[in-house]
DNA sequence: TTGTATGCGTTATCAG
DNA sequence: CTGATAACGCATACAA
């Protein structure tokens, strides 16, 4: 590897002036300048990043921590997340944690071995124990899509009661009493969340609050599959369901129809996120939208001005939930 | 933030002497390496893995380039890559090229100035120069699904005229003569090969070939739409569809529905990859399956024996295509 | 405008 | 077993 001492020796001069000629400093002399760049270029000169990083204290790279990165919620996140990193000139360092909350730890760990300036969390369970020693480093960090209890830090979410409230609400409107809930795990706040504002409209509206009705799986399809199949065996079972996530949702309705039930006829659905399959014509499911590209986007924006600069105040952003009704819906009955 | 000169000056020893003890080595008193793991761990130390990288001239990192990580087929690679990755305590950081070729080159520079050990690559277009690039330098690389003519190259990829004959062979043994194409960008190798073997069949079988039922579109779902819209609006149109990628499929399903076509009644369609939501009950799409997340495994797992070893053959792995004949492929006329 | 010296945090070599 | 000392490649304060 040709470094700045290769440099200098071959047009006999220091390596400080090469260094400073190669950082477009306006102190150099703007012929030496080029002549520097010429020789640079033609001997393939390429800074070696990690050196800088080490001298500059900054590492250029932020980490992203996802639960799963084949969830298209995930990977539109990671996405806008990509594009904003690239105009910055950082590279993201991609976690995939699987949900799986000693990863998450494990990883953060890493990161921070790795010196990141910064980092994105996507996947953080409730009270994660990890956040504290995430918060007691230095390294600046913005929650992405789920919301942490304390009310100092920055995040980018959608406001998951009203969301599930739309949900809920509408299928009351449609004449349900009877109505299900399939979510992620327990402790993960937004589906947590979800779940409280389901719960609490369906006492405010005077449905019945049947605990059999109650289903917790991974946010994955198989889990909706297996979660579906269980909630609608029932003998009294349900006339719709919510499910917190759009992934699980379609593994409801892939084992609704496999049961030979009318969808929206026999059971209407309702999932969450609005990921672009759900409104493929063949499957039209009725949902809440969240902007994940934009939230990805917003959550790189606010970081990288958060590690350019210290005092940039935290970001709380709540975004607004939308219900797109399509055709896994219908009246009850 | 404590380094191990901080942890050498509060017990009295040398830096040295921590250094080694933090790595485990043998060369250190059993008692003092407890003591020096106590108190690193008291005052909270991190190892500082960018200084060790520039020491070791190994930065523990491979670069990760995909055309677009929202495509299920890349995020399933990168899913693949990610759990391998992890396992053999390495990062990964992703690339999102866009399918840009200046994308894709600017993001291999940055990875070689990151010193990145390894580059897994599924972003690349025919011939694309920067390959040659990538071969000068001494960053052992793979390329994914994507096909590079040159044959010291190492890869891992499914056989794409395989896949594509299966596929027309397929539609043909229904009756069809009248098949069209729609493809992801002509300079992408892999579309490139289904196309000639599209063709190939075609001629065998005397099937006619016809120009305005040959489209090139990007990798996307719009694309598909609209590439499909302009291919079933003529009025000599073909009786069914080879859309060499699922996303794209799924878009030429949603035009197809729109415009009123039965499927496979009026239209047969047959993908490419085998993406999870092609076996949806919904969508059902007769697809050819590619192993994405085993791809990714398999290019991680070569990368990283290469990373430890220079003497390590190429890997030139051609995986075999399977039909998966589900409900969007029917018998002609 | 350029050069010299120093440091970033580790690891490795070589003495002791 | 342990300790100096010298790299790794670059950036910068300070001199010239």
């Amino acid at each position: 590897m040709v470094t700045i001492k290769d440099i200098a020796r071959e047009i006999g001069m220091s390596a400080s002036t090469v260094s400073r000629a190669l950082s477009d400093s306006p102190l150099v002399n703007v012929e030496t300048k080029e002549r520097i760049h010429r020789v640079a270029r033609r001997l393939g000169y390429e800074r070696n990043e990690v050196a800088r990083a080490l001298v500059m204290g900054a590492s250029g790279a932020v980490g992203l921590l996802v639960p799963d990165i084949t969830n298209p919620f995930f990977s539109d996140i990671a996405s806008g997340v990509g594009e904003i990193a690239d105009r910055a000139g950082y590279g993201v360092i991609l976690c995939n944690t699987s949900g799986r909350v000693d990863r998450e730890l494990s990883y953060v760990r890493l990161m921070r071995r790795k010196r990141v300036d910064g980092l994105i969390l996507c996947s953080t369970t409730i009270d994660a124990p990890y956040l504290q020693e995430v918060q007691r480093g230095r390294t600046p960090f913005i929650l992405v899509s789920r919301l942490c209890s304390d009310a100092s830090l920055s995040y980018v979410i959608t406001n998951d009661r009203q969301g599930a409230r739309l949900a809920v609400e509408h299928l009351i409107a449609l004449g349900h009493e009877r109505i299900g809930f399939i979510g992620g795990p327990r402790d993960v706040q937004s589906s947590h969340d979800r779940f409280l504002e389901y719960i609490a409209v369906l006492e405010e509206s005077g449905c019945p609050v049947v605990e059999a009705w109650h289903h917790f799986a991974e946010f994955t399809q198989a889990a909706g599959r297996e979660a579906g199949g269980r909630l609608l065996a029932l003998v009294e079972r349900p006339t719709a369901v919510f499910a917190a996530n759009d992934v699980t949702a379609l593994g409801v309705l892939e084992v609704a129809e496999g049961m030979g039930l009318r969808i929206p006829e026999d059971l209407s659905l309702v999932g969450y996120d609005d990921i672009s399959y759900a409104s493929l014509p063949r499957i039209q499911l009725t949902t809440i939208a969240q902007p994940a590209v934009e939230m990805g986007q917003i959550a790189a924006d606010w970081l990288f001005t958060r590690i350019a600069s210290d005092d940039v105040p935290a970001l709380q952003r709540v975004l607004t939930p939308r219900l797109v009704v399509r055709s896994t819906t219908g009246p009850a009955g």
